[in-house]
DNA sequence: AATGAGGTAAACACAT
DNA sequence: TATGTGTTTACCTCAT
């Protein structure tokens, strides 16, 4: 016990809440202090967890490895993108054309988790802000390791040209068209590195000595970082002189170099918000510095595939242009529809298509692998609910759960359903507002069940919410506590661990709300949800919504989220399943946008008193907690003595489903 | 600044 | 006695 108090002790104080404070860094300023904090404070024997508190977000080789997987994933996405809109646009050199172009949303960068620790940053954001920052830093890392790439170009250029012309060697504008053959060959090569990059990464665990390169490969090493290296592009170079100490020490991938890992994404370059990303039009995104951020902006209206800051992008140029028109003035001159430019452009179709394959490949790995590593939480356990094991996949509320796993691959990185509250929230996940604002529990879960199940991501919602949302799965609508924190475990990898910490919050739940009935079963106790206590606790100030909704959703696109991304969430985060007929996740969402949240919006608000219900919730249901309830001398006696009632519940024997409809509805949707 | 909600830690009682 | 379960208290953070 002790022992594990004590590690609970440790893992729970990155968890505390230092949001937004702790500037110092992941690893911790912010622990010590909150530890100290927390423990602190109580006269009674608070033992101080602050010594050891180290918010050190401890990853287990496969969550580590699943962590990699999804960076390469990524990586190889990005390039994708990179690559196909760098293809795209050769053609033409109007602008216009840059508005094409898929988006890589990254506006969550104004919630610049630089500075947090791996675990608050998981609680902060939920899994598409997650996701999004991770897009964000693989962005970032990529337009690095391009431009490590070019210069490499660059390098061989010479080398090349030094050597087939001793002489004087024009730079790249001299290329003539024997210069072609090379640039070809430089360009596949480039391919290779790529390719090899992702290998790379995807295997985590390679560590290149940086003099062992030979040849055009040469540096590899250097580029082929991977996750845990990441900062050093970032901060610069690929320091060669380190790289062999750091692949050594990161090779291990133990918990340090894990924690470091994760914090490295939360730390990367300080650009303030509105400077980190850029994404072109080509979906590019664009490292900026401050300094060049200015003049970018300004481009920004006009700006090309493929230019930035302030050079061409064109695969094996990098030629400076002052502005736009003298880029396009560039772009016409030196790479106009000839020979070379249309042997480039096929090799950059090539490196497409190779990276298209090489991104199925990973995908399919990724997915064995996920299979593989996270099955065994998901799989029933010898335990025998008294429920379904199917709960796991299918909602009793009737959601439905998107064939993620199986159709995408990256599902785990990219939860379907983008859920606003966290982004909204901007705080911890967790807290109230966003149990509030988000979406619904069920909907949310249904959507990133995958997510969560194989993502050490702490979910946006409450204890309470959770705790409510097993029992809801469940058919009889009840649960023994043990139940309760299997479900737990089952349906977030979070709650794989600090599990002290969690149980505990969970039976402090139990006990302090009233939502919350025990009920004395023939077996023991049963924890059952009293749902009209649940809807009253909830505040009625959120009632209105629309316009809260609308802040929300203005919040959130804060920076530059465009259009499309911004409908996406607003999609994803009002995804009122509520229909009790049609709780089709995906179609529901489809359905109903913007205009879900003001149907939610009235139900959830009533939170005065029985006429709460929910206009189309089956009264019926709640006139049976009501009655439950009902009674305050007996509900009380109810609730926490809990007289032995028969049958664990009302609820449980009569119209479990007509509840979950209804439940789902009003209930979750507010919160 | 006050208040409320939620999270965490811990003490304590009770049952197995 | 060791554990698990429940309850309660205290303190903290955050949002309103």
């Amino acid at each position: 016990m002790m022992v594990e108090s004590a590690s609970e002790t440790i893992r729970s104080a990155p968890s505390g809440q230092n949001g937004v404070g702790s500037i110092s860094g992941q690893a911790d300023g912010g622990g010590g202090g909150a530890g100290a904090a927390g423990a602190g404070g109580g006269g009674a024997g608070r033992d101080s967890a602050a010594a050891g508190a180290d918010s050190n977000g401890e990853m287990s080789p496969a969550e580590l490895l699943h962590f990699q997987q999804q960076q390469a994933l990524q990586v190889a996405r990005q390039f994708l993108l990179q690559q196909a809109s760098g293809l795209s646009s050769p053609g033409n050199s109007d602008s216009k054309q840059s508005a094409s172009a898929v988006q890589v949303p990254v506006s969550v960068a104004m919630m610049s988790p630089q500075m947090l620790a791996p675990q608050q940053m998981q609680q902060i954001l939920s899994p598409p802000q997650l996701q999004a920052l991770l897009q964000q830093q693989q962005a970032l890392m990529l337009q690095q390791l391009q431009e490590y790439y070019k210069k490499q170009q660059e390098q061989l250029h010479l080398q090349l040209l030094t050597q087939q012309q001793a002489g004087k060697q024009q730079p790249k504008e001299a290329l003539g068209n024997k210069q072609l053959a090379f640039q070809q060959q430089l360009l596949q090569m480039q391919q290779l590195q790529q390719q090899h990059l992702l290998s790379l990464q995807r295997q985590g665990l390679v560590s290149l000595q940086p003099s062992q390169a030979s040849g055009p490969l040469q540096t590899l090493p250097q580029a082929a970082v991977c996750p845990t290296d990441l900062p050093q592009l970032w901060k610069g170079e690929g320091a060669p002189g380190q790289p062999a100490e750091d692949s050594v020490k990161q090779e291990g991938l133990d918990l340090s170099g894990s924690a470091t890992t994760a914090t490295s994404f939360a730390a990367p370059p300080k650009v303030s918000p509105s400077l980190s990303h850029h994404t072109l039009p080509n979906g590019q995104p664009t490292v900026l510095t401050p300094r060049r951020d200015s003049s970018s902006h300004e481009e920004t209206p006009g700006s090309h595939p493929l230019y930035g800051h302030g050079e061409c992008k064109w695969p094996g140029c990098e030629t400076l242009c002052e502005d736009l028109g003298q880029f396009i003035k560039h772009l016409n001159t030196e790479h106009a529809l000839d020979d070379r430019s249309t042997a480039q452009c096929r090799v950059q179709m090539q490196v497409v298509q190779q990276l298209e394959i090489q991104l199925a490949k990973e995908s399919e790995r990724l997915q064995a692998m996920m299979a593989h590593l996270h099955m065994r939480p998901s799989e029933p356990k010898p335990f025998s609910q008294p429920v379904p094991v199917s709960a796991a996949d299918s909602f009793p509320d009737g959601l439905v759960h998107p064939p993620t796993s199986a159709a995408a691959p990256v599902t785990p990185l990219r939860p379907p359903g983008l859920s606003s509250a966290p982004l909204h929230s901007g705080g911890p996940a967790r807290r109230r507002s966003s149990d509030k604002f988000c979406s619904p529990i069920s909907s949310e879960l249904a959507q990133n069940h995958e997510f969560y199940k194989n993502a050490d991501v702490r979910p946006p919602f409450t204890y309470a919410s959770l705790i409510r949302q097993a029992i809801l799965e469940t058919p009889d609508r009840q649960l023994t506590l043990n139940e309760i924190y299997n479900w737990f475990t089952r349906m977030f990898a979070y709650f794989r661990r600090n599990t002290a910490t969690w149980k505990n919050a969970v039976r402090h739940n139990l006990s302090l709300h009233k939502c919350f009935v025990r009920v004395e079963n023939v077996k023991g106790a049963v924890w059952t949800v009293d749902e009209r206590e649940y809807q009253k606790r909830r505040p009625p100030k959120m009632t209105g919504s629309p316009t809260l909704v609308k802040s929300m959703i203005s919040g959130l696109s804060y920076g530059a989220l465009n259009a499309s991304y911004q409908a996406a969430l607003a999609e994803s985060s009002f995804p009122l399943l509520n229909s009790p007929g049609m709780l089709n996740p995906g179609s529901a969402s489809s359905l109903l946008p913007l205009s879900h949240d003001e149907v939610g919006a009235p139900v959830e608000p009533l939170p005065s008193n029985g006429s709460s219900s929910p206009p189309r919730l089956s009264p019926p249901q709640y006139s049976h907690q009501v009655q439950v309830k009902e009674e305050p001398a007996e509900a009380e006696e109810d609730r926490r003595p809990g007289p032995p009632l028969g049958p664990p519940n009302p609820s449980t024997a009569g119209p479990p489903e007509d509840r979950d409809l209804e439940e789902e509805l009003p209930g979750e949707e507010l919160s």
